[in-house]
DNA sequence: TCCTTATTTTGGTAATTGCCTAAATAACAA
DNA sequence: TTGTTATTTAGGCAATTACCAAAATAAGGA
C-alpha cells in the first residue's frame, strides 16, 4: 500500500500510467512521449514495477510494459477504505 | 492532484487520515497516538492542509483537524480517472 | 565475431524529505 | 505582566529521490 501511494505521487509516473491505461507500450514509445532521458524513466518503471502497477514483457530487444489493472483495482479498493466509513455525519 | 498524492505517500500522513476519518481530533490527540514528534506531525499537517485533505479549526489553544470529505471524494474520482477507461480487454 | 538497436545500470550531483531538539508564538488565566 | 498549555517555526543533519551522461548489458543480424 505504501509503494502504490508512492508510485502514484511522481508526476512522471503518473503520466506512464496515464499512457498505459489506454494500450501497452514499448520502454522506448513511451520515452517519445516523455520529456525526461530513458535512464531516468528507467528508474520510473522500476518503482512502478515494484509496486506491481505495471507488468514488463520483453521481446527480443524491446520490453513492453501494461498497465497491472488487477493492482489498480486494489489501490481504488484501498483508497475507499482509507477515505471512506466516516460515520460523522451520516445521513 | 500531484499535492494529493503526494500527501498520500507518506505512511505518517495516511495514518492521520484513517485517525480523522472516524472523528475530528486535535492535534495534540493525534500525537498521543503516533510515534512522532509534535513538530514532526505539524510538518505532515501542514502537506496535507496543503493538499486541502484536512482542515484546521482553532478553539482557543487547540486546533481540531477534520477530513475534508470533499476533497477526499474527489481524489478517489481522480484516481478512477487515472487507472480507468482502458478499453484494450473490453468484454 | 562484430555491429546495431533497445534498455538498464552505474556514478555523480542537487534538491527534497523526515526527523529531531530548541525556541517561538498563540490563547488565555491569574 | 507572568505563567501554562497547545502548537508551530527554525535550524540542522541523515537519508532519499530525481535527474543526467556515460558505460554496460541483452538480443539478434551480417
Amino acid at each position: 500500500m505504501a509503494d502504490l501511494f508512492n508510485a502514484l505521487s511522481s508526476g512522471v509516473r503518473r503520466e506512464i500510467i496515464s499512457l498505459l491505461k489506454d494500450k501497452d507500450m514499448t520502454a522506448g514509445e513511451i520515452a517519445d512521449r516523455l520529456d525526461v532521458t530513458k535512464p531516468t524513466l528507467s528508474g520510473h518503471f522500476n518503482v512502478l514495477k515494484s509496486a506491481d502497477l505495471i507488468i514488463a514483457e520483453r521481446n527480443g530487444t524491446t520490453i513492453t510494459y501494461s498497465l497491472n489493472t488487477t493492482v489498480a483495482e486494489e489501490l481504488l479498493a484501498s483508497l475507499v477504505g482509507l477515505l471512506t466509513s466516516k460515520e460523522k455525519n451520516k445521513g
